[in-house]
DNA sequence: CTGCGCGTTCCCACGGTGGGAAGGTCAAGC
DNA sequence: GCTTGACCTTCCCACCGTGGGAACGCGCAG
């Protein structure tokens, strides 16, 4: 199979099977004489693999331990897990984050009238909004902005 | 004040305000005979202001929108619950699809023993899952790897 | 005048993805 | 055979913010 072909059958760019290819991730397993890329079952499953993985929001380090992790088949189920916990962890903070963002632009969105009229509590938040306001870092941390 | 002052000011690093000043964002009013950025208090207003916009989660053309709609006094409030109501419905769906990874990780994480076994539902579903999908590519369109 | 901190510009990197140019290859049709 | 067009190759550039750092200029204090 060349590219094309592998791309039609894994669903994953030409330009980002060549990428991975070029980052080590999944290698042809072989190169015709003229040098096109050849790929077989098994790395179109790979391929699959990681559209999958990037479908749940992996990043390529992430993919790039379960890739091997996946092709280990004494791996212990502990790693994987383990790496998916990680990242479900990272997944939750940036939803917490998220929504955070939503809810205080939602407050503010229904406090504003909409209207020709000038006046707009949004612009008001964001003008004074989120001094730098850290006279004392005593003991609290985690501010919503990060530093 | 000059940049080093604006930047303490402000909250914004030095780097972020020549970037600012770079994409005409923030323009300083004025540069010294020695070409160096002179702030004044508009502009680390303006500063703040970005920076508050960003912790909402704005993007650079959002917030190029909404620092013209504040730099305007007579802004129809309209525009800007416009800008912000966009981002949220933006940012709700960003939030809902990574709640939907969340939610599929968690459920394959729960089901994996996590132990020194190689058996791994996660492994499983990256595997397999998300088969490209189109059983009946009759009159639907847009492929998710475009050509 | 020297030293240090701060300013300036310019380039590079990241993570992933896409666009496109310049050139080689392959299969099909004449 | 030769042409054509689709496909392959590599290489560079862009995005968006952000940070790192080099090379060089400036200002203030000793």
């Amino acid at each position: 199979m060349n590219i094309g072909q592998a791309s039609k059958a894994s669903g994953v760019t030409t330009k980002m099977i060549r990428y991975y290819d070029e980052i080590g991730l999944v290698r042809p397993s072989a190169r015709t004489d003229s040098n096109y890329r050849e790929y077989d079952e098994r790395e179109i499953n790979e391929l699959r693999f990681i559209r999958r993985a990037r479908s749940l929001g992996f990043s390529m380090p992430e993919i790039t331990q379960l890739l091997s992790l996946w092709r280990d088949r004494d791996r212990p189920s502990r790693e994987v897990k383990a790496i998916a916990d990680r990242h479900l962890a990272d997944l939750d903070a940036r939803i917490a984050e998220m929504q955070a963002m939503a809810q205080t632009l939602r407050h503010l969105s229904h406090c504003c009238a909409g209207d020709d009229r000038p006046d707009c509590p949004i612009l008001a938040d964001l003008t004074q909004g989120a001094l730098p306001s850290e006279p004392k870092p005593k003991s609290r941390r985690a501010h919503v902005h990060g530093g």
